[in-house]
DNA sequence: AAAAATAGTTTACGAGTGTAAAGAAACTGA
DNA sequence: TCAGTTTCTTTACACTCGTAAACTATTTTT
């Protein structure tokens, strides 16, 4: 039950009768007091309502406790969830994140960066928007802040944790060959490195199978990828234009409009009898369980991400040498098996 | 192209001939210096590298130009998707958005608070948990910091903006009685205030309408609503056991389960002819467009709430009489027939 | 119980900005 | 050009906490 306010630790350290600076050891670090001393500011602290002024700590502090995270569009359920555990990683472990969405725009990229660098942050994490991205803005807050980049490699940063898109495609290629007609790939202009690497990777595994890639872009621009798969898939569809009945899409989000355009045009998607369409996606989006039919993708290890990526900032923020040969973490796919494919 | 590194105000007062009062004023805000001097200092910001110190701004001024965001739950896109406009308003008025997710957990609510009160925010705006909201911390809370609740109408805070649920929910009803049998509602534990109201909105109006209200409450916690949707909408369709044809879902979330429930059991779901299935939701969230069949539902006007919400809170920060009487704006849902029901 | 080690107190300064007051300089309009 | 007004400079203190140094109190070790 707080009682008194307390205006700041001068004040707190006359009520509990402990010495400010002896205080602020302990905000900093509650085990680095002795245990009878804890316990008595512990007690402080339940009978008066006081906490350190963010900004004095910070404003003092070499190293704040600040971490940056900043996400190309955090509307996107793949960052929104990424982002919501990379916090808690960070929140464990006793730092503060803070998120910036850059909304898909480079000047709000550009400007959460900055913003961010005055925070003095400990460290960030970083998921740059990729080819709109101002890499010279990039490079000179990642010259002065540690910084891992996670889901776009961009080349930038002490560090860089994603997905191996080389694996992950082509085991679903491969998959995919396996059980039925070799698929074409569905992409949109590409957004980021990964994009791009998928779209080769296809290529690639489809050659090295003897097939014939086929890679359909859709045009469109912008982070709505649901409504250009929906668009260019009643598009295709009405044409006849698909160069294959498989189509594997460069991620789930495009694919969950290209299964809604079959579905409006009554073709039936599935591997089943009387299915018209396989479709496949990447990622294993939040939503993908949840199409009809549920769908066929390679699951990015999210939690695998989120976790390495916290680990590998606070090895950089602990030793800075860490930095040197920039290592680069790719966790594999795994084969989602669903009905859509 | 910036040059040399500026450490402090100081030294860019002597790099820029201006006095450093002086660059405070024009920092807090621009156009309160002569437009010669604000043009000396523009041409040294272009060739130095300079920002003011975050933290040594917020130490001292009264008022800061930091605009908390607190949200139940970030990856839902119905909350990214209005935090995105919200954050957009705030940063167009100057301001400096924070948000903060709860993910789910009233700990982390109550800390999100206060950690944002130390941060001696201008504003804030909350979405709070409901139910599950630690109400006194809040209270505590907004008693300092001028907040406009939005969303979830607990009573706290200076003023609410959210959707009028009785009447979009009246206005669904009416329509989906108009075209067919009458729905039975179909709604998980109530997590907040808009649940309920929605639930007896949904009462009130069948028996308005002289039908007999049917409510169907699925198990399930967390915020995982379509796993909750596909789930007991499984089971409801094994067992026959649906009242009626047409079922109103509390929420799209709660829909897209159901709907890939229907399509899992080869139940065909729309208004037309074949059809077994009706099925309806509330707010109309992003991915209701690309549901299959797309999902009929009620519109929130997610720009309106956020720019009212944003506006209310500026006035709220200009005059803090404005206070008194707590005002409630509710926006009136939109009807979007797709072709679910 | 004395010596050694640890943890606390007191004192003092530093961080980078806001802001107030008094006076100097620059504009404004006739 | 000159009075009146506005804007800038100079000076000084405030904000809250981090941190270092010198000293004292407490705990641990032997």
């Amino acid at each position: 039950m707080p009682g008194k306010k307390i205006r700041n630790m001068e004040e707190f350290a006359k009520v509990s009768g402990i010495s400010r600076p002896t205080l602020s050891k302990y905000f900093n670090d509650p085990d680095s007091v002795r245990a009878t001393t804890r316990g008595k500011i512990e007690a402080a602290l339940e009978q008066y309502e006081y906490r350190p002024n963010i900004f004095a700590i910070n404003q003092n502090r070499k190293l704040t406790k600040t971490i940056g995270i900043v996400v190309p569009y955090l509307a996107d359920p793949f960052f929104a969830e990424l982002v919501r555990m990379i916090e808690n990683h960070c929140i464990d472990a006793g730092f503060w994140p803070v998120v910036f969405s850059a909304h898909g725009q480079q000047d709000l990229e550009t400007n959460a960066l900055a913003t961010l660098h005055s925070l003095r942050p400990a460290g960030a994490l970083i998921a740059p928007l990729g080819r709109r991205s101002d890499l010279e803005a990039v490079r000179r807050f990642t010259a002065e802040v540690p910084t891992v980049v996670f889901d776009s490699n961009v080349d930038i940063g002490q560090a860089f944790v994603g997905s191996n898109n080389v694996q992950s495609i082509r085991m679903i290629v491969d998959y995919l060959c396996r059980t039925g007609e070799p698929p074409c790939f569905f992409e949109m202009p590409p957004v980021n490195p990964n994009a791009n690497k998928r779209r080769d990777a296809y290529i690639q595994s489809m050659e090295d199978l003897g097939h014939d890639p086929q890679v359909i872009q859709a045009e469109g621009a912008g982070w709505e990828f649901e409504r250009i798969g929906l668009e260019e898939g009643t598009r295709l569809i009405s044409n006849r234009s698909l160069p294959s009945e498989t189509i594997l899409c460069s991620n789930d989000r495009l694919a969950v409009g290209l299964i809604a355009a079959a579905y409006q045009k009554g073709l039936r998607i599935g591997h089943g009898a009387g299915c018209a369409l396989r479709v496949a996606g990447h990622d294993d989006h939040p939503w993908s369980q949840f199409t009809c039919p549920p769908l066929t993708t390679v699951a990015q290890d999210y939690e695998a991400i989120a976790e390495r990526s916290v680990g590998i900032l606070f090895e950089l923020i602990d030793d800075e040498q860490a930095a040197k040969d920039r290592p680069e973490v790719l966790f594999e796919g795994k084969l989602v098996l669903r009905s859509s494919a």
